[in-house]
DNA sequence: TTCTTATTTAAGCAAATACTAAAATAAATA
DNA sequence: TATTTATTTTAGTATTTGCTTAAATAAGAA
């Protein structure tokens, strides 16, 4: 971090101090943000999570059966989403039942959206 | 991955035969939007997203004067957006200007608006 | 209480990611 | 043509992430 005095001639000053106050103010939202994002931009957690928007609700075991992967590598993703709020949980006996937070749900519909589309194109 | 024989007794066969096909269909497009997603789920890369959304255009110098991080950094954050279409360039005689591409824009504008509902909160 | 079923947690490791520093490209100007 | 300015690329390194294996919880059934 030396090389930041590459200001140009024509560098806008305003444009620069305003770009900076901007990032300052909004740095803890930006890092909020991002690390929730992280958390969908990983395909095996997209894919749980588009699930779960269809059924509603599935257990690790039913996630770990239909993506063919290890209980506790499921366990791990459905803990980060859980801290997040992406998900929430309900206890049916020894059964635990994950799904979608309103507030996700509605924030990943474009998402969604975009995947059901591509489906249609599929199968087509 | 030797322990996906945990079907619940409850399990519905149904459910996990649709689920399956679901994802087999559409594992290309969980990828790929996967990789998308991850490259905003990252501080760095959505500041200079949420950036550019407000100042329309900045250059890799710019961003590194306003991040305080190194020219070279951000030339490798942007380099990855543009590979992925999320940005675009135009040349102005040795600057280099990035903008969102218009396709983004569209898709990150509900993540700016909450960027921009923050800033008026912290504001305040 | 012991056994089974469903799930989580902890430890360890391999692969991916972000950053630094230095060298390379590319256009404009002297 | 040589120099300056703006930017990218390459190589190396430290941190983070995702998965495996094994041990730990937790609830219901024998």
């Amino acid at each position: 971090m030396e090389n930041n005095s590459c200001i140009r001639q024509k560098a806008d000053i305003e444009q620069m101090n305003r770009c900076k106050d901007t990032v300052s103010e909004l740095n803890d939202s930006f890092d909020y943000l991002a690390n929730g994002l992280s958390l969908v931009g990983n395909s095996v957690r997209l894919k749980i999570l588009y699930l779960l928007f269809e059924e509603k609700r599935l257990c690790v075991c039913d996630l770990s059966d239909i993506l063919g992967m290890n209980i506790s590598a499921i366990s791990q993703h459905l803990r980060k989403m859980k801290d997040r709020n992406l998900l929430e949980t309900e206890r049916e006996a020894q059964t635990i039942f994950y799904s979608l937070t309103a507030e996700y749900e509605k924030l990943l519909n474009p998402f969604f959206d975009i995947l059901e589309k591509n489906k249609i194109i599929e199968t087509v």
